[in-house]
DNA sequence: CCGCTACGGGG
DNA sequence: GGGTACGTAGCGG
């Protein structure tokens, strides 16, 4: 970090530059905090910008008559600077409250715990909020946004291009995305030692490794692959650092690796070393100057919910995003072929994963972008953050330019209290009408909950208003009001939001569909989809600022009401309702057009709909099937499939094939479903019964049988024995290394015990071995029966 | 039935 | 660095 101001004569300077991302250091000599701002400039010239003119400072708000005692106490404190008296917004009302400086971010918690109790003290005020996010706040300044910088240019030796000391900061109009230098890396690792690292970047790739390979740079040994790892991140010189769970895996590793082999991990561009910051439990790695952007938590927290992988692997991902998959090479093929030497597999199976991240990353760079410019929140920080940290921090910032002090953070002992509530009545389910249906209307509300929260004014404030005439405005079927009068904070900036949604949504209708600026548009809108949907679990979540259990749970009572009115109106209407969730209704009818009588419908009931509501045509279909959500005790979420006029096939709820199950089970119900949608249920059975036959006369190959699951920690650390931890400890007890991460391949062999007493390891067995009867009965009829049993197939109809 | 622990992705 | 995930499956009591 440059602290000394450069001995030639300071050079004044204007650059203008896009903020990508953040931090801040304290200077030794001065002792004052300074905001480091990092982004790009329209060359894509890395730019650091010094900003010291920001002081860390919280409010607190006195009680009547105490101010002044107040304020000579925290005189006292040699941590605070000075107190300013300003007006806020606090709980609903304007009070005077202090505005504490303080020597440094940290020192506001210190002054705080100090002065907390005093009986002069009424409450305390955003004393945890972050110094750069604090900053951002108060300044207006939102990540992604174009600043024109007049400064002193100082003189470094960093990979920064220039590192300029702020005198003033302005913020320009433009929303453009400046070109990102973007490399993406993956590692290969074996007996926790790093055996190969990829690289991908647009006009580049490069494998290392340290075994002979053609396409690879051959190292001496892992120690020069990793100093040559470092070399090629500062040759390449990126803005974004890609990875596939790099957190969690592949900067972990690295570190460890270079600690132990004592390698300097100069990957940062201000020349320091990676240090990794903890996030919860997990550790983030954080690079200074260039952006790492780990695409596992980001889908994980915020697009796993919208899409329908059955778990969150680069190749289901890839599949889903990208339509390809990772090579047909398994992780098993990959080390059998590093162990024999067959380089090139492992060169292809390394290189190909980077570049599937990288490919990911064109479509989710410009998502996570746009979550960034929605929630405040810098592009590091938002593609890790739960929902939860997410909104709120919209709402503080919303809370900022609306001079409203943000309630306190609750409590260690309060989040607990609120964790331990009961859970309260979430959305109306009716059951699916089970079986196959013709002539089919999906009906949804847009954005039920934030409309909701926004027409009947749900927020902590306006619960239970003193109004005489609000309490009569109850919540159906609750003790509950909601002020009629005064507009609530979150509804306010909620409403704000979601017309700033449709806003952007007319704006794309300017461009043709799939141009740059309507994909821009498209990611925009989105985002804020995003935050306002979150808002709702926001209300409830146990961490919250601004927490309501009786909002939240309103705000679902709300919904059950207009859900099941318009289940009454369908009804009342002449069509048969199969089944709704929560903001859904699926009908269906017997005679008309159905296109033509959902859109009478959609129309009927919006003109009947309060505030904000709005009931959408989601699609016609021709066909779809509708099986029960509970088999036994298990209860399934939504369970249907539908196919439309085209042939389009959408599948919800039928993942329970996962795990547990084997490949041929999983083909076989993916198959029956299309069969049964296309309305051939004989060639369905068919193939059932033609499954059945195949395992009954033993004609099928191990690998259709085998169940495989991945030993997810040390072996002896297991107490429970599934079937593949007995595996696992039969196999060590032959004498072969069970170490983390194996992957155990199994099937059922016949004879007497429990299903784990019968499990045996592949490769010992012949196909003479398996439990037909287990083959039979728990895996390709159970997986048949979901679909067909609700079809009024039994057992006996699905074999010869 | 409840409460606790371990897990995920990566290799 | 006053930012310390999170929701759930599966087990044992």
């Amino acid at each position: 970090m440059p602290s000394k101001p450069s001995v030639a004569p300071q050079q004044t300077c204007s650059v203008k530059f896009c903020l990508l991302d953040a931090d801040y250091t304290t200077d030794k000599e001065s002792g004052k905090t300074i905001v480091k701002l990092i982004g790009i400039d329209e060359q894509g010239n890395s730019i650091l910008v010094l900003d010291s003119s920001f002081e860390p400072y919280f409010y607190i708000l006195s009680k009547k008559g105490k101010k002044k005692e107040l304020i000579e106490k925290l005189e006292k404190s040699s941590l605070v600077t000075r107190i300013d008296e300003v007006s806020r917004i606090v709980e609903g009302n304007e009070e005077k409250v202090l505005q504490v400086f303080v020597i440094v971010p940290a020192s506001t918690g210190k002054v705080r715990e100090s002065v907390k109790r005093l009986d002069s003290v009424k409450g305390t005020y955003e004393y945890s909020v972050n110094f750069y996010k604090r900053y951002m706040m108060n300044r207006g300044i939102y990540p992604l946004d174009w600043l024109e910088i007049e400064g002193e240019e100082i003189e470094n030796e960093t990979a920064y291009k220039k590192v300029v000391k702020a005198v003033s900061i302005k913020k320009m109009s433009s929303k453009e995305l400046p070109t990102l230098n973007v490399l993406a890396f993956d590692t290969e690792v074996v007996d926790k030692k790093l055996i190969m690292i990829s690289f991908v970047a647009k006009n580049f790739k490069k494998v290392l490794t340290y075994k002979k390979a053609k396409n690879a740079e051959v190292c001496k040994d892992e120690k020069q692959m990793l100093q040559r790892f470092v070399e090629i991140v500062n040759e390449q010189d990126p803005d974004v650092i890609v990875t596939f769970n790099g957190d969690q895996f592949d900067f972990e590793v690295i570190r460890q690796r270079a600690d132990e082999l004592n390698v300097p991990l100069k990957l940062n561009r201000d020349a320091s070393v990676l240090k990794g910051v903890r996030r919860g439990q997990t550790t983030a790695a954080r690079l200074q100057g260039r952006i790492h952007i780990d695409l596992f938590p980001f889908i994980d927290t915020v697009l796993a919910p919208q899409l329908q992988f059955e778990a969150i692997t680069l190749n289901d991902v890839s599949e889903e995003l990208l339509g390809e998959s990772k090579t047909d090479m398994s992780f098993e093929g990959m080390l059998q072929s590093w162990k024999s030497g067959k380089m090139e597999d492992v060169v292809k199976y390394c290189l190909n994963d980077s570049k599937l991240t990288i490919k990911l990353a064109e479509i989710l760079l410009p998502q996570v972008l746009e979550l960034s410019r929605a929630s405040g929140q810098l592009p590091f920080d938002s593609s890790r953050m739960a929902y939860g940290t997410l909104v709120e921090s919209f709402f503080l910032r919303k809370g900022v330019e609306h001079n409203t002090l943000a309630p306190e953070a609750p409590h260690f002992a309060e989040v607990e209290k609120r964790r331990r509530q009961r859970p309260y009545v979430g959305g109306y389910v009716k059951e699916p009408k089970v079986g196959l249906h013709e002539n089919i209307a999906v009906f949804d509300f847009r954005s039920l909950y934030p409309s909701i929260i926004v027409t009947y004014n749900l927020s902590p404030e306006t619960y239970n208003c003193k109004h005489k005439d609000c309490k009569t405005n109850k919540v159906p079927d609750m003790k509950h009001h909601f002020c009629t009068k005064i507009k609530g904070f979150i509804p306010t900036h909620l409403k704000s939001i979601l017309e700033h949604r449709q806003e952007i949504k007319s704006r794309m209708k300017n461009y043709s569909r799939g141009s740059a600026e309507w994909k821009q548009l498209d990611e925009e809108q989105k985002a804020i989809k995003i935050l306002a949907n979150a808002t709702y679990g926001y209300l409830a979540y146990a961490g919250s600022r601004w927490y309501s259990r009786e909002a939240a749970e309103s705000a679902a009572a709300y919904g059950r009401y207009h859900i099941q009115q318009t289940i009454k109106d369908a009804e009342k209407t002449g069509f048969e309702v199969l089944y709704a969730d929560t903001d859904s209704v699926f009908v269906k009818t017997k005679k008309g057009s159905i296109e033509k009588l959902a859109e009478d419908f959609q129309k009927k009931i919006n003109k009947s709909l309060p505030g904000i509501l709005e009931l959408e045509l989601q699609g016609i279909y021709t066909r779809g099937l509708f099986v029960p959500q509970k088999i036994g005790t298990y209860t399934a979420k939504k369970r249907y499939a539908l196919i439309d006029e085209n042939g389009e096939v959408t599948v919800r709820g039928f993942e329970a094939v996962r795990r547990d199950w084997c490949d041929m089970a999983k083909d076989l119900q993916h198959n029956v479903l299309r069969l049964v949608l296309q309305n051939n249920q004989s060639e369905a059975v068919k193939k059932v019964k033609h499954a059945v036959e195949k395992i009954k006369k033993r004609k099928v190959t191990i690998s259709d049988i085998a169940v495989r699951t991945m030993l997810g920690k040390e072996l002896t650390e297991y107490k429970a024995t599934g079937p593949h931890i007995a595996v696992a400890r039969k196999l060590q007890k032959q004498g072969h290394e069970m170490p983390q991460g194996t992957v155990i391949s199994y099937i059922i062999t016949k004879g007497a015990g429990s299903i784990s007493q019968r499990a045996e390891p592949t490769d010992k067995i012949s196909i003479k071995d398996y439990d037909i009867d287990y083959y039979l009965h728990n895996q390709i009829l159970a997986v048949a029966l979901r679909v067909l049993g609700s079809l009024g197939y039994k057992e006996e109809d699905l074999c010869y």
